[in-house]
DNA sequence: CGGGATCCGGCTTGATACTG
DNA sequence: CAGTATCAAGCCGGATCCCG
C-alpha cells in the first residue's frame, strides 16, 4: 500500500465549490449556455464567426462575441483574423479547449441520449404534484 | 463490416444545437451555475437541503430550491422526506443522475486541474490587448 | 429544519443600428 | 464579413417574512 493519493481523493489546489475560486468563473465560460455550444461546435473543426453564429442556433451576434472573447481569453479558442478584405477570422479550439470540448460533449450526448428517461420523468413528476 | 454506425456518427433524435430541442433546457439545468454545483455535491453521496447549503458555498436557500426541483423534476435527484418534527429531507442521485454527474464530474476536475494554464493564458491575453 | 411567497434592484440579454 | 455601440426589457437572484 503506498501513501500516494488516488487521484480522486488528493486535494486539488483549485476548488469549484469555493465562492471565491477562479475555477468557477471559468467553469461558467466552459458550461454556459453559449459556451457549451460554441465548445460543442468548435470540436468538430475550425469555424468562421457565420458559420457558427448558423451552428449555435439561437445566439447573437453579442452574445456569440462576447462569449468567443471570454474562451479565447480563457486560453481555450484560438482566433485567427487574416486582414483581407472582407475580412476573415477562423476560430479553433486549442489542445486545453480540446480536452475540455471533449469532457463537455460526453455530457452533451449522454444528456441527449437521455431525454427520454427525462421527458417521461417530468411527465410522472408533473403529474403526481401538478394538481397544485 | 456492418451497416450500424458508430454512436459518435449516429444521429441522435435530440440535438441540442437546435434553438427548440429540449434537451438544451434540460442541459442548462444540468450545467448551469447551481446545478452543476449541486450535482457534484451529491456525487459522494446523500444530503440534506442545509448541508447542501453548506457545501454549494454561495447559493441561496431559493436558488437551491429551485434547482432541486428542476433536478428532481428531470429525474436526475431523487428526493425523500421525512414527516418527523422537525423535518429531515434527505437528496441523493438517481442512478441517471448518477451517470451524468460522472460526466460533469469529469469536467469540472479537468478544468480545476487546468487553472494554472487558464490564468497564464489570461495574463498573456490581457497584456497584448489589454493596451485598449 | 425545510422550505414557499413576495418584492425589487441590477446584470444579462436581445434588437437594432452603425463601422471598417 | 466580422464585429462594436447603444438601449430597453426582462429575468435572475438576493433579501425578507412567513409557515408546518
Amino acid at each position: 500500500m503506498t501513501t500516494v493519493p488516488r487521484p480522486e481523493e488528493r486535494e486539488l489546489p483549485f476548488n469549484v465549490f469555493a465562492k471565491a475560486c477562479p475555477s468557477r468563473g471559468t467553469l461558467e465560460h466552459v458550461t454556459g449556455r453559449w459556451g457549451a455550444l460554441t465548445l460543442g461546435a468548435l470540436h468538430e473543426g475550425s469555424l468562421r464567426f457565420n458559420e457558427l453564429r448558423r451552428r449555435v442556433d439561437g445566439v447573437s451576434e453579442k452574445m456569440l462575441s462576447q462569449t468567443l472573447q471570454a474562451l479565447e481569453r480563457d486560453g481555450l479558442v484560438h482566433r485567427e483574423a487574416q486582414p483581407t478584405n472582407p475580412p476573415r477570422v477562423d476560430y479553433e479550439l486549442t489542445p486545453l479547449g480540446h480536452e475540455v470540448a471533449g469532457r463537455l460533449l460526453a455530457l452533451i450526448q449522454y444528456v441527449e441520449g437521455s431525454m427520454d428517461a427525462v421527458l417521461e420523468a417530468r411527465e410522472r413528476y408533473d403529474e403526481t404534484r401538478g394538481a397544485r
